[in-house]
DNA sequence: CGGTATCCAGCGTGATACTG
DNA sequence: CAGTATCACGCTGGATACCG
């Protein structure tokens, strides 16, 4: 089924705000979206425990993005109200169903990491060795600068 | 299978240079990666014709882009060498196989843009409330500027 | 046709300090 | 504990002009 081509309007029409996928696909961009969504989705996690669970995430970062995916619905906020604050956050439906294309993704980047890493490699020998090229026979075309 | 948890480590792990998952996860993050992924799928394209086939890209950006997916192998550039200029683009065998988990995706989003767009009207309407009830009780704690 | 070069605005992210 | 406020900065992406 996912051989077949999907309709680029979808993703291109004109205004940005009208595409649906694009609203997604945010999710994929943004650095920690992914990483906090596959912490909830294994347990219902408290602000901190994210926090230690995230090794280089900031409280800002973290406190943004939980709102970001609170607000496309793909977690929940709990604040039980005792006297120092507790704050419990849960992947919700909409969120735990993501978890499964987001899963197909992982498992193809964990399969395709080395092909990935010896293509780059590939291409910035090639790369380096045609500006080496070019600069012997043309010492300065553009004086740099 | 997708419902087992997945390793954070291996997102989150120390340097970003060592993370397969982030070296992945770019590709989504760029605005048009995906796009140009999609029309290549679908069968080799030229330049001009990228350009026609998705709306609003500049060339600077179609050029960018296409040196990216192609360093990291997912698509090949074949230029004959004609008087004027012809160059095609075609997608690779890796990044074919990315167009399955990528599908998975887009397929989710197509199917839950209802509940996110909802999700985030509802979260909205409850943000603006509060901001209301709160100026209306304290004019000004934080002068506004 | 298929690009490069250059400049620039905006946004995402990080560091730090303060708060209830 | 769970944030918010503020500032600084680099990178992404857009506009424009030029090139072979």
């Amino acid at each position: 089924m996912p051989s077949g081509p999907f309709d680029i309007a979808l993703i291109a029409s004109g205004d940005p705000a009208e595409c649906p996928v694009r609203d997604v696909l945010v999710h994929f961009g943004g650095k920690w979206n992914t990483l906090i969504l596959l912490c909830l989705g294994s347990a219902p996690h408290r602000f901190g425990g994210l926090r230690r669970r995230i090794p280089h995430i900031s409280k800002r970062m973290l406190t943004t993005t939980l709102r970001d995916l609170e607000r496309d619905g793909f977690v929940s906020r709990h604040a039980f109200p005792t006297k120092l604050p507790g704050v419990e956050y849960r992947i919700t439906g909409l969120g735990h169903s993501f978890l499964d294309p987001l899963y197909g993704v992982l498992v193809w980047a964990d399969g395709h990491h080395a092909d990935i890493r010896r293509a780059r490699a590939g291409y910035d020998v090639k790369a380096n060795g045609q500006a080496r090229e070019l600069s012997e026979r043309q010492p300065s075309t553009h004086p740099t600068r």
